[in-house]
DNA sequence: GCAAGGTC
């Protein structure tokens, strides 16, 4: 009989999945390891009988390090690891001994199936195990497939019996994308850890840390908390005033009303407002409204959501929260708590949780009437395809835990007692009171059913004092009315909550490492945790974010140099420029305008990338090849010129190949297609700043090798789209003249481009210069001229 | 002494 093994990615995976598809009829032994499984049972597998054979790895099977003679911090320039020092994968952990077991257990298996997890890591951790196991199992016979993938979005009996129905092969390209994070982060972080903490010691004696490291997910982390500090730092009070009114509505009971317009910054506008109102002895009741309202029973429970909790209302921080979750779990009091999915699996057993939750000394009573008059449905959350929400997986009370674990354990528990109890419903009262001219406002709350917030009390609608019953134009006493002085306050250092928000909305790390990177940046020195678990930048953090943030504003790499390749740095500053520093060479730029990167194109003259000059949207644009820009590559060129005025015979830039025709207006210059115009295509002349506008929404527009028989300007070729085309019929396409063919005249627009200088206007119709067409074409191609009574044409075609 | 990712 053949032998299928089968590898997830951590052991209670394997043992989930295994139970699933061997409908609980295995057998299990531990392995060599003493950390992983081996779960076995006999089934069908391409048509015929098998063993299975399912076990697991635990995560990343190898890692990458640089060979260990780098490791030596005062032999070895960091520049060496950013770029050449040689790396090898080790054994991620080698007490583990994962390579070994893996091969003990595939040796002599015939067939692979990967159930790693569905993400990038997963499709890298593929090739670490077939790397390990391919050479140990049975050679295939012919061409026969031996390599599966298995692909689910989670531990449900559907989906994993899906998942092997339809096996498909791992991706390559995907596990590739791992390799290459991994080698960047490793660069990089080692590089500029090494070199910060060399060029900062001993140079600074206040200096309160031994290590300071750089991270694509530490320093980000950071950057959120110092941004924080600068807006602190950076706030200015502003005073404010607010009118604030008190009316009695019973012998000794007065209500507070806010002002409708909240808050005015002039204090005289304010005193105005305060001098038309304190007067009046009564406020009428303009309009009253009462609404129910509801708050939601939360969602399930995610990891950050469990962390953000224990932080801002336990204290706790996300490493600590992470740990005692950890422990909770592996004791079997709550789920795995590692996940981002806030979605309940449709078998998920809520009932069956419940129950166990029945005789807890806190909240029986809460679960009893919840078992006896029916759960609600918990919402529709998001299925991360990972693992369940965090749930208790039986019940245990504080003097067993103890301690943060049962805090914690109490917290996730009345979280998933919340998520199927009802939403908490409320009535809304409004009244509206007019005294004088101005209107003020009141309102309140009243439970109407407290749902889910009798299990999560600190989550209640607080306590109101009802509003008096009353009507539209019923009339109460002022008591008085006041003006307040306040001042605007800066916001505070970012809670911890907050960061992790900020870390999980911007990508920063994942559910299982944002507490690592928080906690790198505390141990560093960077941030201290303040109370209320406030993060705030220390001088070391301040100092080390604003210089990042320098060094990025010095000149930001943009384009290649074409004699050594590297990136040159653009210089915004004027006179705006490139540098290369590794030549020591400076190109100028255009001035007044923006410069990008033209999609890495190169000119073929000298191998520089081309970057694209832009006066604005309503401007004129045009590619340019930075060398060419400052030594002219022909001698009918000058300094100063871009792609649009190029002679080159053949580059697809260059006038030879997008010039059509000359300028209406001005003597010297041609008009020139600006190929990066589209969809609101433009013609633009090379020397004036005359631009057409033409063939909106066209989706191509391409200059023709053939000429007009009439006036010899270039052809144009424009592709519409089938729904947008303003041709006639039905058509899609045409060539034609822009200054003869009729059908063009309507799709064509004279304009004068934005950003120009008035006085390098021509007007039309001016003179008549010698004809010269699209500039210098290559030999044999006709040199069009220009049409003897074009301007009179162009009248009709043209504004 | 360093990064980030996975997990135990």
């Amino acid at each position: 009989m053949k032998t299928v093994l089968m590898v997830a990615e951590k052991p209670s995976l394997a043992q989930s999945i295994a139970k699933i598809l061997s409908r609980g009829n295995m057998s299990s032994h531990k392995g060599l390891n003493g950390a992983c499984s081996v779960h076995e049972y006999t089934g069908t597998f391409a048509g015929q009988p098998v063993r299975f054979k399912m076990t697991s790895v635990c995560g990343h099977v190898m890692t990458l390090d640089f060979l260990g003679k780098y490791n030596k911090w005062d032999k070895v320039d960091p520049a060496e690891l950013f770029s050449q020092a040689p790396t090898e994968k080790k054994e991620a952990n080698p007490k583990l001994n994962m390579v070994k077991f893996l091969q003990v257990e595939g040796r002599g298996c015939d067939y692979i199936v990967l159930w790693l997890d569905c993400d990038k890591e997963g499709e890298n951790i593929c090739f670490e195990v077939l790397d390990a196991v391919l050479p140990v199992m049975n050679k295939a016979h012919s061409n026969e497939k031996t390599v599966f993938r298995a692909r689910f979005s989670s531990i449900t009996d559907t989906d994993i019996c899906n998942a092997m129905a339809r096996l498909g092969e791992p991706d390559h390209n995907e596990a590739l994308s791992v390799d290459a994070r991994q080698e960047l982060d490793l660069r990089i972080g080692c590089a500029f850890t090494r070199f910060q903490t060399k060029y900062f010691q001993g140079k600074y004696g206040d200096l309160d840390s031994s290590l300071i490291s750089f991270g694509p997910c530490q320093t980000p982390t950071l950057g959120f908390c110092v941004e924080r500090h600068d807006k602190i730092q950076s706030f200015k009070p502003e005073t404010y005033w607010v009118l604030q009114a008190k009316v009695n509505t019973d012998k000794d009971k007065s209500l507070l009303l806010d002002w409708d317009r909240v808050r005015v910054f002039d204090r005289e506008i304010a005193q105005m407002f305060l001098n038309m109102t304190k007067l009046e002895k009564e406020a009428q009741v303009e309009t009253t409204s009462k609404k129910e309202k509801a708050k939601q029973r939360p969602l399930a429970l995610n990891t950050v959501e469990m962390l953000r909790v224990a932080s801002s209302a336990l204290g706790m921080g996300p490493q600590h929260a992470m740990q005692t979750a950890e422990r909770l779990y592996t004791q079997g009091y709550i789920s795995y708590p590692r996940t981002e999915t806030t979605h309940y699996p449709e078998n998920f057993d809520l009932k069956g949780s419940l129950r166990q939750q029945a005789n807890h000394p806190y909240w029986a009573d809460t679960v009893k009437r919840l078992l006896s008059e029916g759960i609600n449905r918990p919402r529709k959350g998001h299925d991360a395809g990972d693992h369940p929400p965090i749930t208790p997986m039986r019940s245990a009370t504080e003097a067993e835990l103890g301690g943060d674990a049962w805090r914690l354990y109490e917290y996730i528990t009345r979280h998933f007692i919340a998520t199927v109890s009802h939403d908490c419903k409320y009535l809304q009262s409004t009244i509206s009171f007019r005294i004088g001219p101005e209107l003020f406002t009141c309102s309140g709350k009243t439970v109407i059913s407290p749902g889910f917030t009798e299990i999560m009390p600190w989550q209640s609608v607080p306590l109101e004092e009802s509003l008096p019953t009353c009507q539209r134009g019923d009339t109460f006493a002022v008591g008085e009315v006041k003006m307040l002085e306040k001042q605007t306050s800066p916001p505070d250092y970012l809670t911890e909550a907050e960061l992790i928000t900020l870390m999980e909305k911007h990508g920063i790390g994942t559910d299982a490492s944002i507490p690592v990177h928080i906690n790198n940046i505390c141990q560093r020195n960077y941030v201290t945790v303040e109370s209320g678990r406030r993060l705030k930048p220390t001088n070391l953090g301040i100092v080390l974010v604003h210089g990042y943030y320098k060094i990025a504003a010095t000149g930001k790499p943009l384009s290649r140099c074409g004699k050594c390749h590297r990136f040159m740095k653009y210089i915004q500053a004027k006179p705006s420029r490139l540098h290369c520093s590794h030549c020591d060479e400076t190109y100028t730029l255009p001035q007044n305008g923006t410069i990008k990167l033209y999609k890495e194109l190169r000119c073929p003259l000298d191998d520089f990338e081309l970057v694209l000059w832009s006066s604005g949207s309503r401007g004129k644009s045009y590619p340019l090849c930075p060398y060419c820009y400052n030594h002219p590559p022909f001698r009918d060129m000058k300094k100063g010129m871009g792609c649009n005025e190029c002679t080159h015979p053949t580059c697809q830039h260059s006038l030879s190949m997008l010039g059509i025709g000359q300028c209406v207006e001005c003597e010297s210059g041609v008009l020139v297609l600006d190929p990066t115009s589209g969809p609101k295509w433009k013609v633009a002349c090379n020397k004036c700043n005359v631009v057409a506008h033409c063939f909106e929404n066209a989706h191509r527009v391409r200059v023709s090798s053939d000429t007009c028989n009439t006036c010899e300007a270039a052809l144009l070729d424009v592709d519409f789209n089938k729904a947008k085309s303003p041709l006639p019929g039905d058509e899609t396409q045409h060539t034609g003249c822009v200054f003869c063919d009729p059908i063009f005249q309507e799709l064509v627009e004279l304009k004068h481009a934005a950003s120009c200088h008035p006085m390098h206007r021509g007007g039309p119709g001016r003179r008549q210069g010698r004809g010269r067409g699209r500039g210098r074409r290559p030999p044999g191609k006709p040199n069009p001229k220009r049409p003897k009574d074009k301007m009179s044409a162009l009248a009709a075609y043209f504004v």
